[in-house]
DNA sequence: GACTTTTAAGGGATATTCCCTTAGAATAAC
DNA sequence: GTTATTCTAAGGGAATATCCCTTAAAAGTC
């Protein structure tokens, strides 16, 4: 069960059909994403994480820190 | 491709087999993850990253910074 | 060349994925 | 309370992907 996606996913107010047409499948997919019955492909987990803001790290409970490193198109150096 | 992986391997000196053996799958298995071949399944991303010491947003491309984010137990407030 | 180590390809049994249909839960209006 | 509507989850099955085995190819050593 992915707490973390489904808690994100009730803060921005969108359905699993709104998620599953953003990804691209069928709402009962985008539920077994959430449930855990299906393992999360990751191009879905970086759409995911692009949405909401956040690092895949943090979608998959490794970190609490919700804020992403900066984008590779954008990272400076140093 | 995942190039970030392959080169964090041989930054390590691991073989595909050692990978293989400490995932638990067979070499040719890894071999198909690191060629983009087959999907990453989660776990295996988890492990991957926490022996690189580094994020799976830096294995899959998304940043460019290879600090992984604070460990979920050790994180931080504010 | 012969040998070893490492990585990649071919093939196939098996397990998973994904969608469809549909059921259940929750809410609202009447 | 019942009729709609919306949202999420379960059952089932065709299609697809996974994973391993075998084997080939590439790279290095002697």
């Amino acid at each position: 069960m992915y707490k973390r996606i489904r808690d994100l996913r009730e803060d921005k107010d969108m359905t699993q059909k709104e998620m599953a047409q953003y990804l691209g499948i069928h709402q009962t997919t985008y539920s077994d994403y959430e449930l855990g019955n299906l393992n999360i492909p990751i191009p879905a987990l970086i759409k995911i994480a692009t949405l909401f803001g956040t690092s895949i790290d943090y979608l998959v409970g490794i970190t609490d820190e919700r804020r992403p490193y900066p984008s590779r198109q954008l990272a400076q150096r140093g």
